[in-house]
DNA sequence: GCTACGTTTAACAAGATAGTTAAATGAAAA
DNA sequence: TTTTCATTTAACTATCTTGTTAAACGTAGC
């Protein structure tokens, strides 16, 4: 298929953690790939065609500014995305019901079992 | 970088518009490769083989019913992506904000054009 | 046990991806 | 203009992805 799409692209850009990494350090301010490397496990050529790729997804821009090369975020791409995923929120909001609703069930069934609040919070790490 | 996280799973399965027209088709109920196949360009074994991808990203699980095996639509890790997203969020609203803002500014200066409210309402497509 | 049907796996090829080191580019500083 | 510094591109390698066709697998029905 075609897999030159924009919301293609913007997806296999967050599909690699360095990337998202970078995304994330992008937040706090722009940055020079100098600036990028420094705490990522990689070599700045490897970080700077990152960069490349994440420009040609459109998520990030990039100014020159003397003898450096300054990238900014530029977030309108990830609208897109989460809409396409949003279209999906009922089926993982029913799923979550439906689990709600199980465990409920099972707690009033088994009325002396112990610290049974645990189980209804299902944990939800975050990552960069 | 590690690359074998689920996010990054997740992020690379929905990078492919087959997939997500997989997705999009299962999102209506379960489906067998067979009927998935038949709207699509691609071979039957492609087919499977995006299916495997779906499966070990765990946005679907597959239940066997005597000759056919069914495709069903997990939406839960999707969950994590949109939260994922959902922190940049702020920036493509600032965007957004800013411009509205410019567009406003621009619409009260020239008072006599035509029609300004097509510029002030962006286009957002939807996909499959 | 055969046969048929739905599905997956094997084997292969083409192209993309992600890393490396070394060389080239572009702009500032001396 | 020569040097220096920030960054990118080149060349190469290894691995992954996605498609194909042909073969194998699993279950149902005769």
């Amino acid at each position: 298929m075609s897999r030159t799409d924009q919301l293609s692209a913007v997806f296999a850009a967050l599909a690699d953690p360095t990337r998202r990494a970078i995304l994330a350090e992008l937040a706090n301010g722009d940055a020079t790939v100098t600036e990028l490397t420094a705490p990522l496990p990689i070599s700045m050529p490897a970080v700077s065609r990152h960069l490349k790729a994440l420009e040609e997804a459109s998520l990030i821009s990039r100014v020159r500014s003397g003898k450096w090369r300054a990238s900014h975020l530029e977030a309108a791409p990830l609208r897109d995305a989460a809409d396409w995923i949003e279209r999906y929120r009922r089926f993982w909001d029913e799923s979550l019901d439906r689990l709600e609703a199980h465990l409920a069930d099972v707690q009033s069934n088994q009325s002396t079992a112990a610290a049974p609040d645990a189980a209804t919070t299902p944990t939800h790490d975050k990552e960069n």
